[in-house]
DNA sequence: CGCAATATTGACCATCATCAATTGGCGTGG
DNA sequence: CCACGCCAATTGATGATGGTCAATATTGCG
């Protein structure tokens, strides 16, 4: 009856994530699997959801990278959020009837589309399923914040190093990792307009990450060469990524400074 | 049974923000008034609730200002957001378990502390308020974003002004203004620390939006002086605050540049 | 009246933006 | 296979926004 049987591992995803905390009833996972959806590609580039639209029904990323983003005056933009595949950038659009930013393709992305009318439905009849989406829109605004403190607090090095963490770590929790390179199908000026950057000072800081021995980048990927040092260069603490139990990772548990004397407060 | 009764205005104010959209059935809200809560009140300056906390009760702000923050590395803080009466700041612990910002009063403030449990419960047992708090916590989200965007893509000025927009707004939709003044008891380093910027730069900004006749700030408080500069400078556009059917205030409907030919997207 | 916290100023400096080329990679048409 | 064209990356030069430091003035308050 669903499409998504056809398509087995993207389910995966979606699953894996809201079950990060608790897993769901037999059930539960029948209802999703049941859910009608409509799956489109779309072109890098392309927008998917506008700022003003009032969607009617929300989008599971399947495959490819998933931009969130908001124009000013000046024809300038602000990319708010990435998403990789088990995303569900739009879940918002549940409560919210009209988008106050856009949603676009960063590369070749397919996504499916979940009427509110049925989600709607399925969350009333398992309240499970609706804890771990609430949760998850909770997650995104945690994330929110941290990018907020990057661009008030942060250098620029810093928060370039910081989104390498950040989208390292992510795709690491979805499993989207090719060998030991990360895909990366940015382009210096998206990254800008996500860290609030200009494309040239992009372009430099990159140039003292890659001579600092953290990272490697090229043709759409990016290899971690030196956790460490990344990690400490954008202070990376991924407390705020509200993982699950620990999973254990190819990699150690880092932290930054725990915040030492964390006496100051506020005033 | 709850303190609540013995604070009617208090409870307008969340029930307000809860039926912004659908007015709750009487048990829902008989259900609200029944909740046990613990009244504790803070002075200017004092942490409510600290990262790293695995906070087992949710604030609701009774009265003054709220502030959520995070520090960095060099001890520096960024300011994440605002809450007023009525708010609950720290909604996510109901689905975060580990507080990743802290809670600080930035007045002298009184708020009223739910049990996540009977919260919970509540939630379970009336799924209309939850789907209201979901949506508190989107709109938190929204407003993140447009912090971002802030922070990211507008001037110093513009962010200052937009600033003043917003908590003009906010204090509006809650009926908390002094006839025309607005509650405003933040320091300038305050600001800038919400802003990311320095004081010294704050207060230059300060008298630029002085100058230009927009508002005028003294004493805990500010007055708006000319609403369309005042936006105009921070190119306000309320969509983002996901306020309720357009109820009638006091001041023209203002946009800002309707994002004109909203041609651009990614790429 | 006097303290202490804020606000305000001025001088100087750093980070990052802007502008303008130039280079390099890569797909396409000849 | 190679030239052309296009887009992204890179570089250099210059400038502006906003930060830092160090006084000095205010203001709230006990």
């Amino acid at each position: 009856m669903s499409d998504l049987l056809k398509d087995e591992p993207l389910h995966a995803r979606l699953l894996a994530k809201l079950e990060t905390h608790w897993p769901l009833s037999h059930a539960d996972r029948q209802a999703l699997y049941d859910l009608p959806i409509r799956t489109r590609t779309f072109k890098a580039g392309e927008d998917m959801v506008l700022e003003g639209d009032r969607p009617t029904e929300c989008c599971l990323v399947l495959e490819g990278l998933v931009g969130r983003y908001k124009l000013v005056s000046d024809g300038r933009r602000q990319i708010l959020a990435f998403h990789v595949p088990g995303d569900i950038p739009d879940l918002h659009s549940l409560q919210l009837t009209v988008m106050d930013h856009s949603l676009g393709a960063l590369s070749q992305v397919s996504a499916a589309f979940i009427p509110h009318a049925d989600l709607r439905a399925l969350l009333r009849r398992a309240p499970a399923i609706a804890d771990s989406l609430w949760r998850e829109t909770l997650i995104d605004g945690a994330v929110f914040r941290e990018w907020m403190v990057g661009m008030g607090r942060r250098s620029a090095y810093a928060r370039l190093a910081h989104l390498f963490c950040e989208l390292a770590t992510k795709i690491d929790q979805t499993g989207g990792r090719r060998g030991d390179r990360y895909p990366f199908p940015l382009t210096q000026s998206e990254v800008g307009d996500a860290l609030g950057l200009s494309t040239v000072h992009v372009n430099r800081m990159l140039q003292l990450l890659r001579k600092a021995g953290a990272i490697q980048v090229r043709a759409g990927e990016f290899k971690v060469l030196d956790w460490d040092v990344l990690a400490a260069a954008g202070e990376f603490n991924p407390v705020y990524l509200h993982l699950g139990p620990t999973r254990a990772t190819n990699r150690a548990q880092n932290t930054t400074a725990p915040l030492g004397a964390r006496s100051t407060g506020l005033r």
